[in-house]
DNA sequence: AGAAAAATCCCCCTTTCGGGGTATGGATTC
DNA sequence: GAATCCATACCCCGAAAGGGGGATTTTTCT
């Protein structure tokens, strides 16, 4: 028996949710909320096994409801299901500890797989946001730096002053000076924090 | 109809995966090699829809096939099919260019299903891999950084300087000194770029 | 209420960085 | 054969960072 709750402010939604859960056998919807200030404190008290939570609620969003209950709840699973794909949401709905995301027009079918999936210790993602996250992963190093240049920030980014690098590969540190002068100026940074920041937004370097 | 090829150097299993995919009413298989080097080249040249891939096989790595493949074929899926789950190979497998990652237990029906999912667009992964990819981004301050130091680490990791976060945060730059010698001892470094090396390596930070 | 932790501020001093020039040999390209 | 890019190396100098002290106030926890 999975139990679920359910965050949707669209009452339509909301209702026709639970029915389907409560009509399937083995799941068992225990809550729906309309509001993530609601669902934080009745998911607290039902401990559901899984969540189905909806981002763009009034008030307080979904995204933040993920971050207080996964806070509060870890072991509870949380599973996005909403109209926005926005790529910026999906990944700030799973830093903030999702463990899935859903678009609304999954058929009652696959939704139910995706609880189960859920519970089960998986990622259930629809079609496209699986890609977008695998996607992520992909380094597309769109610089101009040269090996050495590359090489040198990568030291950077292991937190190595110029000496050190100078050392590692056996050139002065004036050298060294040289190639950063460069990659700063590649990067548009002015600092060795900056770059090593840039570096790691934009997967220039594989460590 | 989706074209496969099958790079896999067991016999048995290349075989068994050929048959299921020809004995498959629009799945077609073009190619099956047993080694890496014959399937980049077969792969050129058949230009199937999808690719079925294997790391662990003798010569060269079913990661570096898929690093060559994505240089030259980038229209090309591949959907890595392997026994193999470490953490590691996984994300390595990911950010070479595969669009998906399957174990080997995967059942045939899935397996078809995963295909089909790949050429549409999708990125098709087991259970367990695709909770791994998504707690990927899931941040873990699994330090004992107070609130204001983590703030200031999120400063420093956007390149600022010392001026620059005690303007933002309207403190002396005194304080933020102390703020940051507090942060170099907790995360034992001791300059910026390995601080900010660090945050970005252990997600300490969220941009 | 009292203790502990966190946040704030100040001084001293040395080392490292960052920006400015300049130069030379080798490889590649045109 | 000239032009360009890359990697190498050096100088100067001021600004920033980092390590050592110490001290006060505010918050938090018990």
């Amino acid at each position: 028996m999975i139990t679920v709750a359910i965050v949707e402010d669209d009452q339509d939604i909301r209702e026709s949710l639970a029915l389907l859960i409560n009509g399937t056998p083995n799941f068992n919807c225990v809550g729906t909320y309309n509001s993530v200030e609601k669902g934080v404190k009745g998911i607290m008290k039902e401990q559901p096994d899984v969540v189905l939570m909806d981002i763009g609620l009034p008030g307080m969003s979904g995204i933040e409801g993920i971050k207080i209950l996964k806070e509060k709840e870890p072991e509870i699973d949380i599973l996005v299901l909403t109209i926005q794909s926005d790529d910026r949401i999906v990944f700030d709905a799973l830093c903030a500890g999702a463990c899935g995301y859903l678009v609304k027009d999954t058929p009652p079918a696959q939704l139910l797989e995706a609880i189960q999936e859920s519970h089960e210790g998986g990622a259930p993602m629809s079609t496209r946001i699986a890609r977008l996250v695998v996607e992520s992963f992909q380094v597309t190093p769109q610089t101009n730096l040269t090996n050495r240049e590359t090489e040198v920030l990568t030291h950077l980014c292991k937190g190595k002053s110029y000496k050190m690098i100078a050392d590692d590969l056996c050139i002065s540190e004036e050298t060294v000076r040289r190639h950063i002068k460069n990659i700063y100026r590649k990067l548009e940074v002015h600092s060795k924090s900056e770059a090593v920041a840039k570096a790691f937004k934009e997967k220039l370097v594989k460590l």
